[in-house]
DNA sequence: CATGTACTTAGCTCATCGGTTAAATAACCT
DNA sequence: AGGTTATTTAACCGATGAGCTAAGTACATG
């Protein structure tokens, strides 16, 4: 058992069940039995769905009495976003564009470079989403 | 068998080798053997991690003599990328500002809401990533 | 302390997954 | 045609995953 991390966490979000679990605790902090409510499916089953988004580092729980409330925890969410930013320039038009700074360096590259290139492109790890521009 | 498109994807997306192997192919189309030689695995093996991509929408294959090159297909890229959207709230900084149009309204918000307020927060579904601002 | 409520753990079943080897298919090259 | 190269299919195996029921733990309260 226990695989990298962004494994555990893509496994974790290949089922509905814990998408699901995970679309409910976006609106707010909960507890299992709130949680379990909507699914046809016993409550040890959402138990475990709820370990396997512990283990993957998507949700984090409190103990409060005898409930222990879930609730959404950023950081997996930002490593799958990292990771899918190395791809993001495959679909994402306005991120082509890094905001108007490749279009010089792409006007650039045209005029020295042929038609129909198929020059490899740098995939620039991490960090795609942090331009806060103020 | 089949999936729900999203949960096949993550599925997908949950194995480091399929991963890698997406992560060769944002340099550029290749063919399966070449795929196949950083890994110690049968060429089988690889042939099904890039079944398991293809269904999953993350690679599209063509046909060249007897070739099978492979590359990147980004409509499941961008559905994870929607879906996580969601989310982005609970990580991104700049995001939580939404250009500063958030600003305002949270202003207004604070002068009538109590403090520790738990009240629910709208989630508004996909296309987050649309602001091209250009 | 006994009972109830909120959960978790244990132990089982069945399907799917990731890997294997061996054989099949497909297209090219004498 | 016959061989070589590229890739897939078939058949199998052990491990993991998602579900179940039954039993266990933790806390709260009558």
């Amino acid at each position: 058992m226990s695989l990298d991390p962004l494994s555990s966490t893509f496994a974790a979000l290949a089922d509905p069940t814990r998408r699901a679990i995970l679309a409910r605790l976006a609106l707010g902090e909960t507890s299992v039995m709130e949680l379990a409510k909507p699914f046809d499916m016993s409550l040890p089953a959402i138990s475990k769905h709820l370990k396997v988004l512990e283990h993957a580092g998507l949700i984090s729980r409190g103990r409060e009495a005898q409930w222990r409330p879930c609730r959404i925890a950023p950081a997996s969410f930002k490593e799958v976003d990292g990771w899918l930013g190395n791809f993001r320039r495959f679909w994402d038009e306005s991120f082509n564009r890094l905001d108007g700074v490749l279009e010089e360096m792409k006007a650039e590259e045209a005029a020295k470079a042929p038609p129909r290139s198929n020059r490899k492109v740098r995939v620039t790890k991490e960090k795609q989403r942090g331009r806060t521009r103020g």
